[in-house]
DNA sequence: TGCTTTGATGTAACCGGTTACATTTCGTTG
DNA sequence: CAACGAAATGTAACCGGTTACATCAAAGCA
C-alpha cells in the first residue's frame, strides 16, 4: 500500500508537502512541485479517500431509498439523481426499500453513522422519525411526499394532473368513469383521487365508490383491477389508472374481456414512462420530468448538506402535460 | 458529536471497554457492560463508521456500473445485487454509466481510492485496463460479459438460447427470419447473432445478411429496425429480437403497418421483461433470472473480497428458458 | 548591519475508532 | 499467606490523510 509517507520519503519532503502539492499546488515552489508529482507517478500513488473523508467528515455519498427500482419511472428519477449526483462529484448509494419501514429506517442510520452525507427518500415515510429538529441529518422527499415533511420537497400537483386527465375524459363524453388507484395511506393516491373527485364534482356528477378499485403501481394489480371493474352489471365507458403500468395490465385484461380500446371503454394511465407510447393502444398519460424529480432533489439536499439555509424549507411543484393518445376516445 | 470517549466518560470506563462492550460484550464483566449500555442510551452514541471502516480499511460497499439503469432487466439484476448485497451487510453504490468508458473508469476508481472494496461490472469492458494482476482490485463481471475477462463471471448461454428461439421458429415454418440486434462489438449480440446462425445452418438455411438489422436495445431502435424490415421487397415472415424492449417497438410497427402478428409475421423477443406478458399480443421470448444474475455476482465478488481462492477463476452459466406465448404462431 | 516581512517547508496533533500489550483485580490452591 | 493464573480493564499506538503552528531562509528596508 502505497502512502502519503511512502510518497513523500521518494520525493524526499514531509507528508504536509506532499498533501499541499495536491490540493493546493500553487503554494508550493515549483521545484519541489515537480518532484513530489514525479514520486506520486512513480509509486502510483492514490489518496485513500477513506482516510481524507474521515479526517474531512464528509463521504461525498447520498443514500437514495427507492420503493422499488423496477418500477421505470422510478428507474427515471433515479437516472437524473445519479446524474446531478456525479457532477457534483457524489455517489449514490441505491436502497431498494420495497416499502419496508424497517429497512428504510436501517439505510438512514448509514446517513447518522457518517456513511453518507445525506438521504433522499422517494416514498411518503420518514426514516429519522421523531429525531429532534437539531439531530435531522440532511434529507429531502421527492415524488411521492409526506404532508408536513420536515425536510424540503419535490413533487407534482397530483391533485390538478388527476382532475386534468378526468376533465379530458368527462369531454369525450364519459359520464361512468373507473378508477384503479395506488396503495392506500399514499399521500399520492389520495391527491389523485381527490383532483378526480374535483373534477367529477365541476361536471355535477356524485362519486361513486362502486367504481373505484385498489391496486399497487403493479401491471398485475391493474390486470387484477380492470377484471374486477369489467364484472361490474354497469361497467364503466373509462378507466383512470394511477399509473401506466396498471394502466397496461387494464389494456391486457379488456382484451381478454372481448372488448376494444378506447372504442367500447378508454383508459388513461400516469407517469408516461417509454412503454405508454408504444403499447397498443398508446396510452393517455400525464408526463412528468422524471430525471428532472432527481436533479431537482440532490440540489435541495446539498443546499442542506451545505447549510445554505435558504434551501432549508423549499418546496418544488414540478409541471406536467397531460399527453392524449390512441387508449382514450369518445364515450360509445 | 457524541463519541466513544464521551461514552467512556460518562460511563467511567476506558475507551477500549467501551469498544469491547459493543463488539466482543462476552470478554466484559455484566456490571460493567450494563454501565456502558446505559451510558451508550443516555449519549445516544452511534459509532462513527467511517472512523470504523478507515479503521478496518473495509466500506462495506460494492460499486455496480450499470450501462443504462432505464432497461428493465437490468433494474432486476441490480435489485438481486441489492438484496443480497443487503443481506451480506453491504452497501452498493450504483453508476449509471451509459456505456461511457471514462465514466466507467472514474467510478472504478472509487474501488483503487478505497471507497469501495469491489466492483460489479454489467458490461463488457474493463474499466481497470491493463493493471496488473497483482493489482487488480476485486471485480465480476456479469450479464455481458468479456471474453477473456481477467475475473469471475455470471452469464448466459446466450448462443444456445438464441439457438432456442430460432429452432422455435424454424418449426413453425418460418424460413425468412428477419433479426434485430443489439449494439455492435457486444460479445452478447455476436453470441446471439451466431446461436441463430447456429439453427438456421442445423437447418440447411444459408444466412442471409439483409435480414440483419442493427438496434440499440431501446425500444425506439427496434420500432425503426422493424420499418426497414418491413420495407424490403420480401420481407421476413418472423422476426427475432435481441431483447423484449426492441420486440415491443417492433410490434409497433408492425400495427402501424396494418399487419397482424401472429397470423401475419411472428416476433420473438429476449429477457422476459414484465411487460412481455401483458403486451398485445404477448410476447415469445428467453427468460433469465435476472435476479439470481445479481445474487450469484455478489456472492462471487465477496468470494473475491474475502480472498476465498477457489472463487478466483469461475464462470457461471445461468440456465434460460423459452416461453412461447401470443406472439409467435405458424408461417403464413 | 540589524530587523522585519514573506514564502517555503517541516513537525506533530488530530479525526474516532480498534487492539496489542500492560496492568490491575480477584479467586484458587499449595 | 504467598504465589499463581485467569479475567477484567486500562494505556497508547495505529490507520492515512489534513492543517495549525513552528521553523527557517531569503529578501526588503532603514
Amino acid at each position: 500500500m502505497t502512502n502519503i509517507r511512502k510518497v513523500a520519503e521518494l520525493a524526499g519532503v514531509s507528508v504536509a508537502t506532499v498533501s499541499r502539492t495536491l490540493k493546493t499546488p500553487d503554494i508550493v515552489s515549483p521545484g519541489t512541485r515537480d518532484r513530489v508529482l514525479a514520486a506520486v507517478e512513480q509509486a502510483g500513488y492514490r489518496p485513500n479517500l477513506m482516510a481524507v473523508q474521515f479526517r474531512s467528515q464528509r463521504t461525498r455519498n447520498l443514500v437514495v431509498l427507492v420503493p422499488t427500482i423496477a418500477n421505470t419511472f422510478f428507474a427515471r428519477v433515479i437516472g437524473g439523481i445519479q446524474e446531478a449526483a456525479q457532477r457534483r462529484g457524489y455517489g449514490i448509494l441505491l436502497c431498494n426499500t420495497l416499502g419496508d419501514e424497517r429497512a428504510e429506517r436501517a439505510y438512514a442510520g448509514m446517513v447518522s453513522t457518517r456513511q453518507a452525507d445525506g438521504l433522499i427518500q422517494l416514498r411518503a415515510y420518514d426514516p429519522f422519525g421523531a429525531s429532534s429538529a437539531e439531530a435531522r441529518p440532511p434529507m429531502v422527499n421527492a415524488c411521492e411526499v409526506l404532508d408536513e415533511a420536515p425536510c424540503p420537497t419535490v413533487k407534482l400537483d397530483n391533485r390538478a394532473a388527476a382532475r386534468a386527465v378526468t376533465e379530458h375524459l368527462l369531454s369525450l363524453g364519459h359520464r361512468r368513469i373507473g378508477m384503479i388507484k395506488g396503495p392506500r395511506n399514499s399521500p399520492l393516491t389520495r391527491d389523485r383521487l381527490l383532483g378526480f373527485q374535483d373534477a367529477l364534482a365541476a361536471a355535477g356528477l356524485a362519486p361513486d365508490e362502486s367504481l373505484w378499485c385498489p391496486g399497487d403501481f403493479t401491471l398485475r394489480s391493474g390486470h387484477r383491477a380492470a377484471g374486477d371493474l369489467l364484472s361490474q352489471s354497469e361497467p364503466p365507458t373509462a378507466i383512470f389508472c394511477e399509473n401506466d403500468e396498471m394502466a397496461m395490465g387494464a389494456l391486457r385484461r379488456i382484451r381478454e374481456a372481448g372488448l376494444r380500446v378506447p372504442e367500447d371503454i378508454s383508459v388513461a394511465g400516469f407517469d408516461d414512462i417509454a412503454f405508454a407510447s408504444f403499447c397498443d393502444p398508446s396510452l393517455t398519460t400525464i408526463a412528468q420530468p422524471a430525471e428532472d424529480f432527481g436533479r431537482v432533489a440532490v440540489s435541495l439536499l446539498l443546499d442542506v448538506i451545505d447549510e445554505r439555509d435558504e434551501a432549508a424549507d423549499q418546496h418544488c411543484i414540478m409541471p406536467f402535460e397531460l399527453v392524449v393518445r390512441e387508449s382514450t376516445g369518445p364515450s360509445a
